[in-house]
DNA sequence: TATGAATGAGGCTTCATTCAT
DNA sequence: TATGAATGAAGCCTCATTCAT
């Protein structure tokens, strides 16, 4: 009925190597949204992460789901601020930085969120930043490290907009961070140096 | 010396529908590259210009080469400025205002730019953009149209910008266009209202 | 943008050949289908047909379009019953000949009623044969060549179980059409010698 | 002797599980032959079994091996008539009962049969069955519950062209069952009420 | 020159099958 | 022995690109 598959094996590095394989999927994710988009071909991180396409399958059952996924070690890092940040308003700095880095580098961050809002786990993810910088930008607003007008969305839109400023950067001039701090200074925000 | 048997063929037009054809590709570009980005299918366009595929690759050779064309016919339009704009200033809000509204509606407009920047023929329309803009914008901000301290290229930074806000801009929020202004306005630029 | 592909062409049978593709193409599902079921690899009959993958897909859009294809012409095998078969009861004796030997033969007849019977078009065939055949059962019945008891769908369950017959014979014995003209017989309908 | 470090292992309940596992892996197969037909992926067979593929793969070599012991729990099914009914006559429609029902709600059971035939251990079942069935047929033949002039022949026809009504019995029109009855009835069966 | 195919290269998925542990 | 991956082979489908006419 269903046609057989004669096998022969390259090289099966066993159940053992699962999470070393998906670290080197998401690795390979990430470096390669970063450099070419959210729309890399499976089949190029599948190489680069040198596994076989079903594998990654395995692993992320869709784009959105390894999307998620790179996209939840970025939300982490951008709240795995470190205890020491004692005050409010350098918990604030210290997020708003990792954000605009993460903007300038990983241009996919910023798409995925985009492209896949309504995916409910997008959404979740969204909201617990938001909840965990509401009241850390509050904080900044009272010590005046942060503008006293803006609210969350000002943030979120100043990122969208640094997106655009990374997305178009010309290849040969200058750096696209330099673009981006101008812009967020133009806009009294802190520049995240 | 008319021919006595002319070929049966769907629709030759023959030589002299040429520039009519090349015409409607490029609308048909204009529109699908703006509905549906810079990579609509080869296929699609000629087909809402109702031409044939190879007619297509007659008059562009290659994608880049359609997209060149578009953004030429767009420049074009941006410093078709009437001549009844008697005022420099008028004529740079006029101008402007093109800008930002191409750069909302044809989001594709803004990646042709950035994506062959290297293209000489796209260095040599940005920088006739450029020539035209630099006098009117020195009038507008002689006439206070323009904050004095500005440049060309904080035009194009801002538009760039705008593009993330365009490009990234959720679906079922609100309108693009507001935003794009929300964020003009806060870099004190005119909102080409 | 979009990679390029160069290329290298085996044989470009040019557009002279649409329509030999496209029979070939029919022919190559209509054997394929008979034999190998309706869910044969359009690859495979693609390549029965001596044609790319590709054109199988400009000429039938989808797996359910080809089955219709194929369906049509034996609709109109079904139903051109030659004018010479002057009373009512051959013509009856004639489509039903057909009818039956098509079940024999092309066990996809009947699969692409039954699994596409809510596609428009099928609807539609199978409304033009029932259109035919109706009055052509009811003389058959007047003169005594089909039993009266019988309605159209009488005729259509005997297919259906005739399919049955087919689709499990057993490939080492006797013929499947020796035993649906037993099953037809054993239900009193004609079995179309 | 008890081993000191067992191996960390998620469910691995030792050789003892191993017939508990062919029985959750034959219902599991069983099931949903059932409900998806007979090229259900195996992968969703393991799963609904709760067992890991390498286990169905140890207990069934290949898909027919599966189908096959799935076919021998029906034919022992079919052949377990209780004690209680005394008379052939009685065995037969109970035994026929059962055969009907297996071929109305579990199409992959005639399939198997169908595709497989030439396997040794399915025409071992098969003579099986119609070594039980023939004394049994006789006497229900004897007592009148079964018509004088069919053989074992006829009834695994029958069930063949039931078969064929069932695969082909449109989603959205009533019950595949009331067809196979009425063709039941049509050639003089016993309709398995 | 315009037309309308033809070609073939990917990218996407889903599985059967094989192993390392 | 059971587990849970890993592998790779199709099949599907969509274009970019090239031609015969």
């Amino acid at each position: 009925m269903t046609p057989t598959h004669p096998k022969v094996m390259t090289q099966n590095r066993g159940p053992a190597a699962a999470p070393a394989n998906r670290d080197a999927i998401l690795a390979a994710a990430r470096q390669l949204f970063a450099e070419r988009g959210l729309d890399v071909p499976f089949s190029a991180i599948a190489q680069e992460a040198s596994v076989s396409q079903g594998v990654l399958y395995r692993h992320f059952r869709s784009r959105v789901d390894l999307a998620v996924a790179v996209f939840e070690e970025n939300v982490a890092a951008i709240m795995q601020v470190p205890e020491s940040h004692a005050s409010g308003a350098d918990r604030f700095l210290a997020a708003w930085t990792q954000m605009v880095d993460m903007t300038v580098s990983h241009v996919a961050f910023i798409e995925t969120v985009a492209e896949s809002a309504l995916d409910p786990r997008i959404e979740d993810l969204s909201e617990e930043i938001r909840a965990f910088l509401r009241p850390v930008l509050a904080e900044a607003q009272d010590s005046g490290v942060a503008p006293a007008g803006i609210t969350l969305e000002t943030l979120f839109i100043a990122l969208r907009a640094s997106y655009g400023l990374v997305k178009t950067h010309p290849i040969n001039e200058g750096s696209a961070r330099d673009e981006v701090e101008g812009l967020l200074e133009a806009l009294g925000l802190p520049t995240a140096r």
